[in-house]
DNA sequence: CGATTTGTTGACTAATATCAAACTGTGTGG
DNA sequence: CCACACAGTTTGATATTAGTCAACAAATCG
């Protein structure tokens, strides 16, 4: 499977994309890298000259407040492009970071901004694509401001499960997913000692495994229910292919 | 002035659109209405075939949740298209509403798919609007996440100063702004009686006075400081026009 | 001018942070 | 293969921030 392919199966879980148009993206030149873990990948202030498609392993998007404390904004995994915003915004207003080992595929700002301009089916999917990334910004602020942390937890777990699924990475109820409970306490704006309770209790009651390397979420409605989770901001395509 | 020229001058705060592009934008059919404060403009599952220019007045985006609490996740200003991203995300997922009484211009899907299709530069420039919608998201999880309640209060103000400013909307240190201290207290997830505390606490320390229709930023330097604002994430381009 | 919304205050409570120490697992070099 | 180093996790005690409730005052509106 080549490299790009992961973007096109994750384009057509939120997206209509035809077959040309999936052809046209396959034909997009890409520069391969593999990274450990902790690798800043495009960093705050810089301007890229190409985005970051992640075909493999987890990266995350951080800032960092003038207090040193550092805020994880959104988590990636396969068939993400995380910095796809780079191409109109040039300079990069925040981090981006593996939280694992992982491949990236990097394709030029030029080939993509000659695509999406003779392709304007291309243009729309990609534009859709940076919109469903504000909306997971969106639900994102209403955990941070809305809900205690055991819902936000559960919310993110909840999400990335989706998430995954749309790309074919989820098992059942469960799936990899490579992060510490520091890495999860800047994601969630409470401590590390925080995040380390909840996981036990969800833990012990038998709701959410969260390990290092792995999460299982061993009671789907009661995660839901604790967080308030409604996957309709995905704007994900159902299975049924039903009309968004 | 038409009403759309104001949308033309908040275009030209952040983006690049030449003289065409810019009269290609004023010929866009508007279709005008006054609300007074308080009225939903779209709300959460509705599918509008039109997005909203906000021309006078102000209006907030906003999530419910399951626990029946309201998220505000922005304020608007003349010159903001708060739902741009409907021309892609058919399903709103969340509410739109004014918090002044406030006049508004319509633009049809439509007619903005058609500019967008015939004009790249007028797709670019309308993208980034919706990739700054979500830089302003960015930094908005970062104050949620990794501030105290009166640095998000001091960031929020200073932010609006910014974004007033690129639309002539601020004489010296400042400007109009309707909020009542429970819509401020839902923007910044606090409760009201906190956020009554720390207004009262700026106004007796003189750093920033807030009132029902009236901000002013009595000690912008102090703001700045105590919120960490830097206004590099709104992507404005500079006075003098500077290169982004 | 009365009615309603908005703002203000105090007392008390709950959620979460901080600090510091100890523990566990995993990989590395001797 | 062991021992050490290190990162990550767990625990308890205490401090702080912010929430809730309830009453009242002040603005604002029709």
């Amino acid at each position: 499977m080549a490299h790009i392919d992961i973007l096109i199966r994750r384009l057509r879980s939120d997206t209509h994309i035809d077959a040309e148009d999936a052809a046209a993206i396959a034909r997009l030149p890409v520069h391969v890298r593999d990274v450990p873990a902790q690798t800043s990948i495009v960093r705050t202030g810089e301007r890229p000259n190409a985005c970051c498609l992640l075909v493999k392993g987890f990266a995350c998007r951080a800032k960092i407040t003038d207090m040193g404390k550092r805020q994880i904004l959104s988590f990636h995994v396969a068939g993400d492009i995380p910095d796809l915003q780079s191409l109109f915004l040039r300079s990069m207003d925040h981090d981006l970071v593996s939280i694992s080992p992982a491949t990236l595929a990097f394709i030029a700002h030029s080939d993509v901004l000659k695509l999406v301009d003779e392709r304007p089916s291309v243009a729309h999917a990609l534009w859709r694509e940076t919109l469903i990334d504000a909306a997971i910004f969106r639900e994102w602020i209403v955990n941070l401001g809305a809900r205690d942390a055991p819902a936000r937890m559960g919310h993110l777990f909840a999400e990335l499960y989706h998430r995954m699924a749309a790309v074919g990475l989820v098992q059942g109820n469960e799936f990899e997913f490579s992060v510490t409970q520091a890495e999860l306490a800047e994601a969630l704006g409470i401590s590390a000692v925080h995040a380390n309770r909840i996981i036990q209790r969800f833990r012990s009651e038998g709701v959410l495994d969260v390990r290092r390397n792995h999460v299982a979420l061993l009671d789907f409605p009661t995660v839901q229910a604790i967080s308030g989770f409604d996957p309709a901001y995905l704007h994900q395509l159902t299975r049924r292919g039903a009309p968004e």
